[in-house]
DNA sequence: ATGCCTTACGTTATACGTAATTATT
DNA sequence: AATAATTACGTATAACGTAAGGCAT
């Protein structure tokens, strides 16, 4: 049976115009090329090629030919596409959640517990998610309230809280039990513009206070780093930053208001239920 | 690059349902097909088939690979038809003539001078001669006119006298000079039924007489031998019979109507001008 | 004189079959 | 026991590259 490689040695010889250039392109000897082609004629027992002495060219047979090969090869690097990237969405576990805390503590967790396995995550809002694990666009969802739907399992999964983080010298650094966020009226903040949630929750419910917005991860913890401004950051957060307190020297106080404590909630599909991460205590950090 | 066999020995692998059936089709041990499948998962980077140490089956992966190997193997078929049909056709004269007679003429000439090439002729309906030479249906038309289109050549080609046989003993056999078609009014004749455009020219004006119809060309033959009837011949078929004279004992009458003699045309499109073939003597047989 | 295609020849590498191994029904 | 898949090993086929030849630009 003909074989793949001829095709593309007829398709590349078609471009090329030579077999000596064409050869080069497939990296094999020309005399190869001459014969591998020749094999192909005998194979289909046509004739592709008017042959002076010193010269190749397609006849009409041949053009037909290269015609139908360049479709069967685009067909095949279809496939071999296709096959590709369906193998590795099933070896994927795509994660969709509402905020980024709760992706510290399940990443961890599932990265050891499925070796071998590709992990996506990514931020979305939240009325997308149900809908997203549904179709099977997300194996993995995070959302901060429980969900329903046919054949889907819901678990709690963790709490996130909310913290204001201060140099020592600020005003607000004495309030060692914690701060509301009306106390935050007319202060100038930086903030993550990757939040999440939690725009919802509690940033539009401070419109006395003025925020820096930065998007990119390491501009925003350099800005924290340098600077004297107040920024929000959570339990999650604190936890997963390697050496927090000595690389930026700063106070983590507590948001007392309740939307400042957010339970999370995991949702698979049943095919999907060991995908599940086991449950953290929802009320740490000595809270009610 | 994957290659044909190998998509040929997927699908005859899910087709069979195991390794060792599906070796047995493909003519190869099966350790070989063993290796012949890991090869291609290794190339293609993915897994195909769940292991069981006694038992491979199609994962998902693999069953669309199937489904795509399926498609590219069905291309590949009708690519390969495709290319040989075409070849075909460009080593095919294809012949369209309104008469048999001229096809004893051209044939043997078309046969020599383009040795090499496929023949095919058929005789049909005089108005769908033109159209299909156009149309590249055929190549060379014969004609008993002459007829005139754009880039359409037409010579004149060879003509034909309609001959009466009877058998010595026969009433008619005594019109040594010739007979005309009023002659057979109430007489019964043998008829060979694939006579092209005599029908409309001779057998129409002859209400009178009565045809025995034969549509086989061997048994026509026979029944002429056995038989005492009266039969239609030509300057050409006898020509063309060998020995016809010793095999029939028959004697042959001019047939002295001036529609019982033909002037054919051969057609051929200005690009297979050479297709044109030698022009006879078109009044042979002493006719004026 | 250089570029291009084909044929010839010796070699290498790939793919094969046989045999052995392990596991399942 | 029989069937099925994988691994190991020696062999043979077929694909390659180098070299040589012929022809055209």
């Amino acid at each position: 049976m003909a074989e793949f490689n001829q095709l593309y040695q007829l398709v590349t010889i078609a471009d090329a115009g030579t077999l000596s250039k064409a050869a080069e392109i497939v990296h094999i000897s020309q005399p190869a090329l001459t014969r591998s082609i020749q094999k192909l004629e005998a194979e289909w027992n046509v004739t592709l090629f008017d042959r002076q002495k010193n010269k190749i060219t397609l006849n009409q047979t041949g053009e037909l030919a290269v015609q139908y090969a360049r479709r069967i090869l685009d067909d095949v690097n279809t496939m071999t596409g296709a096959i590709q990237a369906y193998e590795r969405s099933l070896r994927t576990i795509s994660i969709g959640s509402c905020a980024a805390g709760p992706l510290l503590e399940l990443l961890p967790e599932l990265t050891e517990r499925f070796y071998g396995m590709a992990l996506t995550s990514e931020m979305v809002s939240a009325e997308s998610l149900l809908p997203g694990l549904v179709k099977g666009t997300y194996q993995l969802i995070i959302t901060d309230a429980e969900v329903s739907a046919p054949d889907i399992l819901c678990h709690p999964f963790c709490s996130e809280q909310l913290y204001l983080t201060v140099p020592p010298a600020h005003p607000l650094a004495n309030s060692k039990e914690g701060i509301y966020l009306d106390d935050l009226a007319g202060e100038t903040m930086l903030l993550f513009q990757e939040i999440g949630i939690w725009k919802e929750r509690v940033i539009s419910k401070m419109p006395q206070t003025n925020f820096i917005l930065q998007d990119q991860d390491e501009a925003f913890s350099a800005l924290v780093q340098v600077s004297a401004l107040p920024a929000f950051a959570s339990d999650l957060t604190l936890k997963h930053s390697e050496r927090w307190a000595e690389r930026t020297n700063r106070l983590a106080l507590p948001i007392l208001d309740p939307e400042a404590h957010v339970t999370f909630y995991c949702s698979v599909q049943k095919s999907h239920k060991t995908y599940l991460p086991g449950q953290r205590s929802l009320y740490p950090s000595g809270h009610s």
